[in-house]
RNA sequence: UGCCUCAUGGUGUAAUGGUAGCACAUCAGUUUUUGGUACUGCUUGUCUUGGUUCGAAUCCAGGUGGGGUAACCA
């Protein structure tokens, strides 16, 4: 049984590259803006970055692409490698952009000398208005012609802080009428006077994202330098800096960026989630971040499974949710203990059961896993059971409690209903029903059937925690292609808190790491911001329930 | 409007000139002390028009459609 697993588009370059003898090892990186915290998309290039180098000879850096010191800072720097380990990789080195900025500054001169870069006093908008349009060339600006020396002298006081923000720039002399808008003479460097997170007040220039990337790259020696498909235009402009500066030469390829349906993945609007207080921060677990994801209970694994399943390629897409939630349900079943939770009470009262008995009963930690062992569950007359588990006037399919109907408790006994009480409101407050002695689980020899199985928990053997249940963040597929401000399709009940539900007392013991399938109902892990006085448990995912989709 | 880029079931992705496959989703069924899991089966696809070829999803040409691109962001 060999399983044929196929090339992507990228591996079969990197392939090739290898059996032509271009490069013994290759070298790739992951190189995050340390501007605000990693989503699903990243999780995409993290796996295919260092994922690369586990399937061929060589290494991953890490390098922060940190050029732009007024969107930084460090508590991004630490949440993003927190995350890449939590995902379970290891760079070979941590790098910063911010470590190269003086021989980006030598890089810079050596293009002066050539002719290649000049100082520019023209205001952004002049720049832009001489940029031209895709269909008309650009306009030379006024100082494109200063001497090397006076280039030279310029740039040099630039760096030395003799000049006020946005007073001049560096810019690359190429071709004011190329069809490529991005070559027509991009700014290469231009004056912050702003803190940066590591080279404090060092510098009041900062190179551009394309005189920073490449040649970062270059340094670094990286082989293949893996981005997406916006950057298609950049590459030219990559090229065109590694040839002229003849340093190593880099290649840059791309991919398509990965999306998720009902959500968004761009940091700037993840950001506005965030500052708008839609939601609790970053690691809300109704956030597609890899800290909000890791809230909701997902596994590294399950996340590496649903990079592996969706693959790369070039086209544009839309991932549907559904196969993240396959992904992370198959590895919660294997792994996650079984408990039992009533989310919505209403009490079954058995009334041929002795009042005031406790009957401790075995109960598996885990089907799919024989070495998980078991538990004892304590089993009385008085029961909790789910709401939506009894129903007065039941439809045809419908295999669970009703006036008359036999139900299995998980575990334990085979019930029939008998009655049940109202309250004024016409609300059921109770569920009475009769057990059959001789149908315990595991000896049943009553003979009876029992269409459905339910959970329950003994109303002296149970303990209470709030429950939050997630709903999807926005109520359309494609937010970011919505008219309007992507924010009015924020869905307004994507959160749900049940701030009272019975658990097994066991439960109290749990920790962030624990997974739990609580059965019937889904599976949850405990929260951040949970204490052993007030228990928080997550919904990662709800179980399928083809009974509620029958009942659409 | 220029340049760049992409196009395979509902979604994502394979097939590298030779039987269009896999996964998710959907639907139907089997098993089941979780309406879970597992298992079986069905439905659904090569954007279009030409060309090359014994043979085209694949190569060529023209259309069409989507996306990117005109920040002192990355």
């Amino acid at each position: 049984m060999s399983e044929e697993k196929s090339f992507n588009f990228i591996e079969e370059i990197i392939d090739q590259d290898l059996k032509a003898g271009k490069h013994e090892h290759i070298v790739t990186r992951f190189p995050p803006e340390p501007n605000g915290y990693l989503h699903l998309g990243h999780a995409s290039a993290i796996c295919l970055n260092f994922g690369l180098t586990q399937t061929f000879p060589g290494y991953t850096n890490l390098r922060f692409d940190d050029t732009n010191p007024e969107t930084e800072e460090t508590e991004y720097v630490e949440s993003i490698k927190q995350d890449i380990q939590w995902l379970g990789f290891q760079w070979k080195n941590e790098f910063y952009a911010s470590d190269y900025f003086e021989q980006l500054y030598q890089f810079a001169h050596r293009l002066i000398e050539k002719e290649l870069a000049y100082v520019d006093d023209s205001t952004s908008e002049e720049i832009r208005a001489l940029k031209g349009t895709p269909t008309a060339a650009g306009k030379n600006s006024l100082y494109r012609n200063r001497t090397v020396e006076e280039n030279k002298d310029l740039f040099t006081r630039m760096r030395n802080g003799e000049f006020k923000d946005g007073e001049k720039v560096l810019r690359a002399k190429i071709d004011m009428a190329h069809t490529n808008m991005l070559m027509r003479d991009p700014v290469l460097y231009r004056i912050k006077h702003a803190h940066h997170h590591r080279t404090g007040d060092a510098w009041c220039i900062y190179p551009m994202y394309d005189f920073a990337h490449g040649q970062s790259d270059s340094i670094e020696q990286i082989t293949h330098s893996i981005c997406t498909m916006e950057f298609i235009p950049h590459r030219e402009l990559y090229d065109w800096c590694i040839e002229n500066l003849g340093i190593y030469p880099s290649h840059q390829y791309e991919f398509a960026r990965r999306n998720i349906n009902y959500t968004v993945t761009s940091k700037r609007k993840l950001l506005k989630l965030v500052q708008d207080g839609l939601v609790d921060g970053w690691d809300d677990p109704r956030m597609p971040t890899i800290s909000g994801l890791r809230r909701r209970g997902y596994t590294p694994a399950s996340i590496r499974d649903f990079c592996e399943r969706v693959g790369i390629a070039k086209r544009d897409n839309i991932v549907d949710v559904s196969l993240l939630e396959h992904s992370i349900r198959e590895d919660l079943n294997k792994h996650a203990l079984r408990r039992m939770a009533v989310l919505d009470p209403i009490k079954l009262i058995i009334t041929n059961y002795e009042e005031g008995k406790t009957e401790w009963l075995q109960a598996e930690n885990n089907p799919e896993d024989a070495d998980a062992g078991h538990r004892e569950l304590g089993f009385s007359n008085e029961l909790w059971i789910e709401r939506d588990d009894f129903m007065e006037t039941p439809p045809p399919k419908y295999f669970r409690l009703g006036p008359g109907l036999n139900v299995r408790l998980k575990h334990a006994y085979i019930v029939t209903c008998t009655g049940f009480k109202k309250d004024a409101d016409g609300k059921v407050t109770e569920v009475h029903c009769e057990y059959h002695p001789n149908s315990k689980s595991g000896n049943d020899q009553s003979g009876i059937k029992a269409k459905g199985t339910m959970h329950w928990l003994s109303c002296n053997h149970a303990t209470s925690a709030e429950i939050r249940l997630y709903d999807r963040l926005f109520k359309v597929e494609n937010p970011a292609n919505e008219d309007g401000d992507f924010l009015s399709y924020v869905n307004e009940h994507s959160l749900q808190i049940l701030p009272k539900a019975f658990i097994e007392p066991s439960l109290t013991e749990a920790s962030l790491d624990d997974r739990f399938q609580f059965l019937r109902l889904g599976y949850f892990c405990l929260d951040k911001n949970a204490t052993k006085e007030h228990l928080i448990f997550n919904r990662t995912v709800n179980l399928k329930d083809s009974w509620a989709k029958e009942n659409k």
